[in-house]
DNA sequence: CTATTTGTTTATCC
DNA sequence: AGGATAAACAAATA
């Protein structure tokens, strides 16, 4: 589910423990959320810090503690972060539980497809050298058409549609934003990569900030409906229609994902 | 019982 | 070599 507004929602929802310090955690040893990452005894080094600060970086997250001590989230498939009394019980898919000083934080994901790290070394700002090595996020200068162009020219017989998901040059945007890109900008989500125009892709380019923007502001606060004229709320409907010209909407395996997008006007 | 899932990594093929 | 594609991961839901 999370994409990344939805990744910005979950996030904030730490924010009550912001000031307070980890006193125990609990944990899923048997996570499949903790594989990656090995030196899983090594969780225990974070108890004692105290939660500063947290950002997102595309569908990541990260959590600045004292002492130059970082964790990082990635919520996967279906993963969610919640705040709660220090008495509340374990719900069967909580995989890590932060104890805090008044409240639990709480990593839950039912198909364990997230992942967990941590670590103490970064910079004055507490933030690892790995997270700032990332690739310029969508609504950041850097995000421009030359990065556009250099995409295309690396994947040219990459559909559009596939090019969109890939995180290294458009970070936090998955299948739903990708679809509703690519159906705001009424191209075709099978085309080339090297078929693409200048002129298209600098109609990409706009899609990305302007839907991405919007998704922040009413998904990424209080998880709020996106506009009605959207593709968003029609793509999973049997029988949804285009909010265009109400043309049936096609589903199709695309790369592997399910995508959803109108015959008729994305003809691009 | 089968097919589906808003994500990513790995293996395999080209 | 490196890009494209399919499979795998796991569990809920229809």
């Amino acid at each position: 589910m999370p994409e990344l507004a939805e990744v910005e929602y979950y996030r904030k929802k730490w924010d009550p423990g912001i000031g307070e310090t980890i006193q125990h955690i609990l944990v899923n040893h048997n996570s499949a959320v903790f594989k990656k990452f090995k030196a899983l005894p090594s969780l225990n080094s974070l108890v004692g810090k105290k939660l500063i600060s947290s950002q997102c970086h595309g569908k990541q997250m990260l959590f600045i503690l004292s002492k130059g001590t970082w964790l990082s989230i990635h919520l996967g498939m279906t993963g969610n972060l919640r705040a709660a009394n220090l008495e509340e019980p374990r719900e069967k898919h909580d995989h890590l539980v932060l104890l805090l000083e008044k409240r639990s934080l709480i990593f839950s994901d039912p198909r364990t497809f997230g992942q967990i790290k941590w670590g103490s070394q970064s910079n004055s700002n507490g933030i690892p050298t790995w997270w700032q090595d990332l690739p310029p996020t969508i609504l950041s200068e850097d995000f421009n058409l030359e990065r556009l162009v250099i995409a295309t020219k690396r994947h040219k017989k990459c559909n559009v549609k596939a090019l969109l998901l890939k995180q290294e040059y458009f970070p936090g945007i998955g299948n739903w934003m990708a679809d509703e890109i690519l159906w705001q900008t009424k191209i075709h989500p099978k085309r080339l990569s090297m078929q693409l125009t200048k002129q298209e892709l600098h109609d990409i380019l706009k899609k990305c900030r302007s839907i991405s923007r919007v998704a922040m502001r009413i998904i990424g606060t209080n998880w709020g409906d996106l506009p009605n004229d959207w593709l968003f709320n029609h793509r999973w409907k049997d029988g949804g229609r285009c909010p265009i010209d109400g043309t049936p909407l096609i589903r199709e395996k695309i790369s592997g994902r399910t995508t959803c997008y109108c015959p008729f006007c994305q003809n691009r």
